[in-house]
DNA sequence: CAGCAGGGGGCGT
DNA sequence: CGCCCCCTGCTGC
């Protein structure tokens, strides 16, 4: 279930709603249709629906009992984000993802009543409806609940965190402890903005959202004494203190314990306001998926605190089935950050752009081992840097990057501009919050439609009707179903038709693949790639890597490998890595050779370079590169750090989870990442990176055993081991004597069947091995080698790899 | 030296 | 997991 904050804008007064649901595990039926909402256990009424194409029955508040009702139509649903799902797709209302200007940064969910206005879709009855619908949902939870209004705060120190309500309706937090645990009999409502997990809400009847780490960055020093929220005024005798914090945090092995050492950071910037930290962690709880605010100006705490704080709420992320697709950016904002992530240097392309998606990428921690072999001499360096455009990137200075994602008018395709000069040190740390979210969304199956949905968005935000955008979600699988661009997030309306249990499954087995085909097609097709943001053209869409720099002071190389004549020079190789969308030049990415050493980059994706790679000594003396891929990466660059080898797994995982090419594999070709590309003629020196593998170097049988030389089955009763389970349990026979193949002509018996019918021979007297140079013939071809050895030279010939008769 | 048995690894399913 | 293969060691001639 889920949690929904709704800002209405039609009144110009906020007006936040919490909703909530109490049949937290029930599954409803949503029919794809018209995304009418059916109890499980009324799945008759969902069939029938269903046969008479909707247009008869309509599951109603009288049919279904359902809380929440349209006001345009009679149709009832169970959830109050099925409604708004419905108010978007049918009634063509807008919910948008606000980015908040204030101070909190929170974003809002808006039901609006622009969109669409010049058309006439838009009821303004239809959102009083949606609101009193919310409010009725509201008050029914409360009266279940049977909750006083209040939230506790419980926490080992006297005075926990001060709930103010902004002028916008959205509470500020402030804390004052390192620790912190909200804890609520009950939602205030409507006026908090408190969201929460829903899951968690009433199973013990409180709220439990230990999994959100706050910044320490952010707290505050002074303890308050009091709590608002709302209109509630709350003073510290009301404060719960049963339950203390450390208590509950170690109770909680997920949750976060924040050390004293960082504690004393926090000090350090007590005025901080948290509030946009708190929510937007409260968000990644929730349906909401979080888009950057770009101006945010606090600080957040550190990359690692935060890194456990977004992984930890990713795992608790649950907003596949009660997703709502939100245009991201509110209308009225699209000019502003079009001007400031676009520049003023781009400005012919404002007039195009309708939507932007900014997000956060940090650049990894690359660490790119090089190691040169030169007459036989192994030298190793570190490989520092990373260059996008004319932005040198340190590793040890991994900086987030923005990455905007522009769509233009056509919302054709995603336009994709890697600006590593938008970021300021001040916001820096605050970003990486997002960051974090995007990559963790990234990585999440069950968001996969987020980097799409953009881009449909657009077209929504832009106030053209959706039909001309339809397109048909599942093509592959013949199931008919159309699915209006941003209707949908994650799930397909077909999805919807399938228990919520099994929704995930249904969608990674039926569209995954079909949409990142579609993604690609998109990207391949388009002719809107535009050319990344620099001042340096000539590189632009190009990222390089450096070398360090040498020791006797020489300046580092850069290798460009955007051209496909690019070529090493003699002595020192480079590699390069060209991010397809990134070129300035469409035509060359048009033209270029599909699954050659590209990737998309896709909003918020965050790339890297996993290699390493080496020189060896060709014959003529001249050194030919060897370029070693990440196949070879974590086996042989010992210069590579662990962590980065990581970085380039999950990443590389990513995109690969995200973009696979299917037929266009992107793998090696040519043995250029092998280390058989020694072996090549060296024409061509192109690093061609394998999206499809990852770490396991699975796919380049002949640089790694399928099974490893490692022992880990060892016997109990002896010292043997083995390295697959098999041999162990063929070789425990040894110890227990049970032997199951018995030779029928004599007492053998053998704990293999292979070796029993050797052994039959002995019987049948078959020697189907037999020398080509003399008439010996043996039952074994073993014996025939011995034979072949010590009485025919080597080079006449080898033994039989078969039985050359029976 | 030949014959045979058995252990262990590789690979397809 | 089953099967096959390779190799090695033992035994007898």
């Amino acid at each position: 279930m889920s949690n929904l904050l709704v800002y209405s804008e039609s009144q110009m007064v906020s007006h936040t709603i919490c909703i909530q649901r109490v049949e937290e595990e029930e599954d409803y039926l949503t029919c794809g249709k018209c995304m009418s909402e059916f109890r499980l256990d009324r799945i008759t009424s969902f069939i029938k629906h269903k046969k008479q194409d909707c247009q008869e029955y309509v599951e109603t508040a009288a049919t279904s009992n359902a809380e929440l009702v349209c006001g345009s139509c009679p149709q009832g649903f169970m959830t109050a984000v099925g409604l708004l799902r419905h108010a978007q797709t049918i009634h063509k209302f807008k919910l948008f993802l606000q980015r908040s200007s204030d101070i909190t940064g929170i974003q809002k969910v808006t039901v609006s009543q622009e969109t669409d206005a010049a058309k006439g879709m838009i009821d303004q009855s239809m959102i009083h409806s949606i609101r009193q619908s919310l409010d009725r949902s509201l008050e029914r939870d409360d009266q279940l609940e049977n909750g006083s209004g209040e939230i506790l705060l419980t926490s080992n120190q006297p005075h926990v965190m001060d709930l103010h309500q902004s002028e916008r309706g959205i509470s500020n937090l402030q804390l004052a402890s390192n620790q912190c645990q909200i804890q609520t009999e009950s939602l205030s409502r409507p006026s908090s903005s408190v969201m929460v997990k829903h899951s968690n809400v009433y199973k013990n009847n409180e709220i439990n959202i230990s999994n959100i780490r706050l910044p320490l960055s952010n707290l505050q020093a002074n303890p308050v004494q009091g709590l608002s929220l709302g209109n509630k005024q709350l003073n510290k005798t009301q404060f719960d203190t049963r339950k203390d914090i450390s208590s509950i945090v170690n109770n909680q092995t997920s949750a976060p314990v924040l050390t004293s050492e960082n504690h004393a950071t926090t000090m350090t910037s007590p005025n901080e306001n948290i509030s946009s930290h708190v929510l937007s962690a409260i968000m990644k709880s929730g349906v909401i998926f979080p888009v950057l605010n770009k101006e945010f100006t606090s600080q957040s705490a550190s990359d690692s605190q935060v890194n456990q704080q977004s992984n930890h709420a990713a795992e608790n992320m649950n907003t596949q089935e009660n997703s709502l697709a939100l245009t991201d950016v509110h209308p009225r904002q699209v000019t502003q950050i079009n001007q400031s992530s676009i520049g003023s240097g781009d400005t012919a392309n404002q007039t195009n752009l309708l939507s932007v998606d900014t997000q956060v990428i940090k650049q990894p921690d690359v660490s790119f081992g090089m190691t040169t072999q030169t007459n036989g001499q192994t030298s190793s360096q570190i490989l520092t840097g990373v260059q996008i455009g004319s932005q040198r990137i340190e590793s040890q200075q991994a900086r987030p990057v923005l990455v905007s994602t522009l769509t233009d008018k056509q919302g054709t395709s995603p336009v994709l501009v890697a600006d590593v000069n938008k970021h300021s040190e001040s916001n820096n740390r605050d970003l990486e919050v997002y960051k974090e979210m995007a990559v963790n969304t990234l990585q999440s199956s069950d968001n996969i439609e987020l980097s799409s949905t953009p881009n449909m968005n657009s077209n929504v935000s832009a106030g053209e009707t959706s039909e001309n955008t339809n397109i048909s979600c599942c093509d592959s699988q013949k199931c008919g179903v159309t699915v209006i661009p941003g209707t949908h997030e994650g799930l397909k309306k077909c999805c919807n038709a399938v228990v919520p249990k099994k929704r995930k499954r249904h969608f990674e087995t039926k569209h995954t693949l079909s949409l990142r085909n579609k993604l690609m097609r998109r990207l391949s097709d388009s002719n809107t790639i535009r050319s990344c943001r620099s001042s340096d053209k000539k590189n632009s869409g190009t990222i390089f890597i450096d070398l360090e720099p040498n020791e006797d002071g020489t300046l580092s190389q850069k290798f460009n490998t955007s051209s496909d004549n690019m070529a090493f020079p003699a002595g020192v190789s480079g590699i390069g890595y060209e991010v397809s969308g990134l070129s300035r030049d469409s035509g060359s990415y048009l033209n270029r050779p599909k699954g050659k050493g590209s990737v998309i980059l896709p909003p918020g994706a965050v790339f890297s370079i996993p290699i390493s790679y080496s020189l060896s000594t060709q014959n003529d003396g001249s050194l030919r590169p060897l370029i070693i891929s990440k196949h070879t990466f974590q086996t042989e660059a010992s210069t590579v750090s662990q962590s980065t080898a990581y970085t380039a797994n999950k990443l590389t995982e990513t995109f690969s989870n995200r973009f696979k090419m299917g037929t266009e594999n992107v793998q090696a070709k040519k043995g250029a990442m092998d280390t058989s590309a020694a072996e090549n003629d060296g024409s061509d020196n192109r690093l061609e990176i394998d999206l499809n593998h990852s770490e396991d170097g699975e796919q380049n049988p002949s640089r790694k055993r399928r099974y490893p030389t490692s022992r880990p089955f060892k016997c109990e009763k002896c010292d043997s081991a083995f390295n697959q389970r098999i041999h162990l349990k063929k070789h425990m026979s040894k110890h227990t004597g049970v032997k199951p193949f018995k030779c029928q002509q004599c007492s053998y018996s053998t704990v293999e069947r292979s070796h029993l019918k050797v052994h039959i021979r002995i019987h049948t007297g078959e020697k189907p091995f037999k020398c080509t140079y003399c008439e010996y013939a043996t039952a074994q071809n073993s014996t025939l080698k011995i034979h072949l050895k010590r009485h025919h030279k080597p080079s006449q010939g080898a033994a039989n790899k078969s039985p050359t008769s029976v």
